[in-house]
DNA sequence: GCTAGCTTGTGAATCAATTCACAAGCCCCG
DNA sequence: CGGGGCTTGTGAATTGATTCACAAGCTAGC
């Protein structure tokens, strides 16, 4: 397959939650217009997106909710249930552990995982915090396909490294640090830190 | 001033975290390549990232890293201590209160909203949480200039036009919601469930 | 079953970002 | 104090993403 840029696989996640907005509405049917509408780009851009990966609308008419949402489940791959292991069991973890979102979209959180003796062997949100020492022996049996880094930024490479080696190829980062992993797996960076300097640019820079 | 990328902030803040560590390791200067290198992309992007702003290297030599440093830092607007105020004592508002980089960097977090009983008037890592009922009136007297949401997605977009009403002009958003603001305001969202996406669409459309 | 009115899907054109490539400039060494 | 070895800064070329624009196709109404 072609490869698929970044800012077009942002973009059907953003139309996929519209999608259920309207199919929570009752709509049956949605233009290209008006997905690009509720969502601040051009219906030429939306097109183009979704032609990437087929034909799901109907000349005259647009889309059918169910069916492009059930087609934007499938492309984004959650078609099925994944399996999440959290590293760091703080006050960030904690967060991410009681996430809603997490639990709706088909994220199912496996463990946690911790150094802190003080940590180990309590509930996270209901998760189990194991010890982080069990981490290689865990993802073997256990085959977990995402790791959730919320941890420091000191032990974040690390704690990459030692997940990969385990077999993980997906990782969501939120220490605040460039990571480097393989080119087959897959890393994600949340870094608010940097979030916050495009807002200090933009407020100083302003007219 | 031309219009800076987006693409160009973000990697002006990732090459200041480079020089920050780069200062600490004591070296005086850091070529372009160098930058580049440490940062997965290319000495011609470094430059031109750079150039935009102005001429900050010697050739021949490279950039001094102090003065390059104290260049980013104010390009980047972190010359001055920013105000900012958290809506939303939850897991999310907690976990962003304490974070060490929020403080280190000059952000000064000034209060935490929510309009949950139990937690007005209670600390939230050492901040105190207001009443929401309060926000016009505390925004009036103390200015803040950033605004983080961090509460569920169907109140987020009432709270934020309650911020720009009042007189902010960047909000942080942790909502995975769209959001709409007038065009003198700068929004940024991290949302998760996005992030997460891109990584099931990679784990699929692997190999 | 024909026409009017929409809306899709997609090449072509435009706009934006990245990379190339090289003259200009600086430092160090002899 | 002149030449060799680097590295910057930047127009030009290339690559990539978005927007345009229109033929093709569907629906509804009569």
């Amino acid at each position: 397959m072609k490869r698929i840029a970044d800012s077009t696989v942002r973009r059907l996640s953003i139309y996929l939650r519209f999608l259920e907005e309207f199919e929570e509405r009752g709509l049956a049917t949605v233009s290209s217009d008006a997905l690009a509408r509720r969502g601040g780009t051009t219906s030429a851009q939306v097109r183009k997106d979704l032609s990437f990966f087929g034909s799901f609308g109907k000349r005259g008419l647009g889309y059918s909710v169910p069916e492009l949402t059930t087609a934007l489940r499938e492309i984004l791959g959650l078609g099925k249930e994944w399996r999440v292991v959290i590293i760091g069991a703080g006050k960030i973890g904690a967060a991410l552990a009681q996430y809603r979102g997490f639990r709706q979209r088909g994220f199912q959180i496996v463990a946690a995982y911790d150094t802190n003796a003080d940590k180990i062997g309590r509930e996270l949100e209901g998760i189990l915090v194991r010890d982080m020492n069990q981490l290689e022996a865990d993802v073997a049996r256990e085959q977990p396909d995402i790791a959730v880094l919320a941890i420091p930024g000191e032990f974040a490479q690390a704690a990459l490294d030692r997940v990969v080696r385990a077999g993980v190829h997906a990782v969501l980062n939120f220490a605040p640090i460039q990571l480097n992993a393989p080119a087959d797996v897959t890393v994600k960076t949340v870094n608010m830190a940097m979030e916050l300097e495009g807002l200090t640019f933009a407020l100083t820079n302003r007219d």
